[in-house]
DNA sequence: GTTCATTGCGTCGAACTGACACAATGATAC
DNA sequence: GTATCATTGTGTCAGTTCGACGCAATGAAC
């Protein structure tokens, strides 16, 4: 069975197999090298590049599908992966220009299939260690790698916007969720923790302040190692306190009122 | 055309006006006699209240059907009115239990109805003037009305785990959105603010400090007038500087990091 | 006019925040 | 081996905010 045949099995097959009219796509962040990259597949159905997305098995969750595809594209399970928003416009899919791509492979669909129904997405994000996902190609792409978010310009249909709203939601989530936990290895030092926060937010913080506010969460352990091989002052090391980690993800960092 | 035969007509061509397998719901919050109100509605189709809701017509924007089903239950445009999540478990809705139902009023529907068939609904929560609407009917509905957010046991299939996502919503939205503009009329008082905050947030308030922590985000304009009538000395009459107000709606009241 | 619950305004110490100083560290260059 | 120097750990300090509470003004009820 080759991937090729799998697609066409898929394209065939897909609306007995579907729930209809639903569609997921998952905006599945990294860091690494003090970027935030987005992990983008190549779709066969277009010259733009895409999130990684899927449909629903009738007897499937719509959160286990999410799931799925985050296993499929990154193989990792357990993941940091949350619903943001959902994405419903009348007319954001616009599949009948990709009607001659799908050609172009020596695949022919006909006006009333499935694929070139409306489908309404929800956006799902999902934060990766990045060192440990292996990007996967499926069936339906030519390729999937990670891309420096600075890099992403134009991508198929309306998966910029689903993107931009999944960075706004990361930015606010930022403010009341410890995040870094699901962004970094498992031991990371303190300027490592502030890059990404800097990176994220797109501004600079002060580095005594930022270790005055992170310490007083109270979810990091300061380990007795220490990062050599920088060529300066060797800094702690750091990992989170799985328990109070737990709580403050529940709780949120701030009490509010 | 009675409601009766408009019910049986959309029951009838369902399938043929409706995107399949969305559907939607409102949870549509108001306040009166300091106390946080829900509107509901008698569906036919079961023996349980049930959220407002509906389905999305196929060349209807998702956000424009809940925007059509929140005026046909309250007569409002213009409102408050924000998804908050997705419901999409598998086993979510068992209508079939609820075809006899439909029997007892007459309503034959077959085993492969699309009535029957699974659902993903996407949950809206809406802030509206208690004093500004007027619950209204629709054809599948016994009944329509307001219910105190403390009666509430148990509603239509997982609607009562939707409205509890949605107040969970709320109170995450009161530490970063200017709330109190769309529960309540234009002018108010201070008190009349805070017993709405201590009624969502269900915990009593500082009255100084609430009064500070208000005037503070200034987006409160004080009026000249008070409010005379009540037993004791007469506060102030608040409004909403609209102009600051739509400001702190887009960037959050707490500038976080 | 007296009563009294309620409202407007203010105080005070504790906690927090932003900006910055200074010494310690550790690889690199010489 | 030692000087260099960017980086890190720790601390200070003034300005601001926060929670708790005091007190006088108000206005309907008696």
């Amino acid at each position: 069975m080759t991937p090729q045949k799998t697609f066409r099995e898929t394209i065939a097959e897909g609306e007995a197999l579907f729930q209809p009219s639903v569609s997921l796509d998952c905006v599945i962040f990294g860091f690494h090298e003090n970027e935030l990259k987005v992990l983008l597949v190549k779709a066969k159905a277009s010259e733009h590049w895409a999130l990684p997305g899927g449909f629903v098995f009738k007897e499937e969750d719509l959160d286990d599908a999410a799931i799925r595809v985050l296993k499929e594209r990154t193989g990792l399970n357990d993941i940091f992966l949350q619903q943001f928003h959902v994405f419903g416009s009348a007319k954001r899919s616009d599949w009948n220009v990709h009607r001659t791509n799908f050609k172009k492979d020596g695949i022919e669909i006909g006006p009333d299939h499935w694929l070139l129904k409306r489908f309404i997405t929800v956006g799902y994000y999902a934060l990766v260690e990045f060192a440990h996902v292996k990007p996967t190609l499926d069936t339906s792409s030519d390729a999937c790698t990670w891309w420096d978010l600075n890099d992403i310009q134009e991508l198929f249909m309306d998966h910029k916007q689903i993107l931009d709203s999944a960075l706004d939601t990361l930015r606010l989530q930022l403010n009341h969720l410890p995040i870094g936990y699901n962004l970094l290895p498992q031991k990371f030092t303190m300027p490592e923790l502030q890059k990404l926060y800097e990176t994220i937010l797109n501004k600079s913080l002060d580095r005594r302040n930022f270790q005055r506010r992170m310490t007083g969460f109270g979810i990091l352990k300061r380990l007795k190692e220490t990062r050599k091989g920088g060529a300066h002052r060797a800094p702690f090391l750091y990992s989170f306190d799985m328990r109070k980690y737990r709580k403050a993800l529940k709780q949120g960092l701030y009490g509010g009122w």
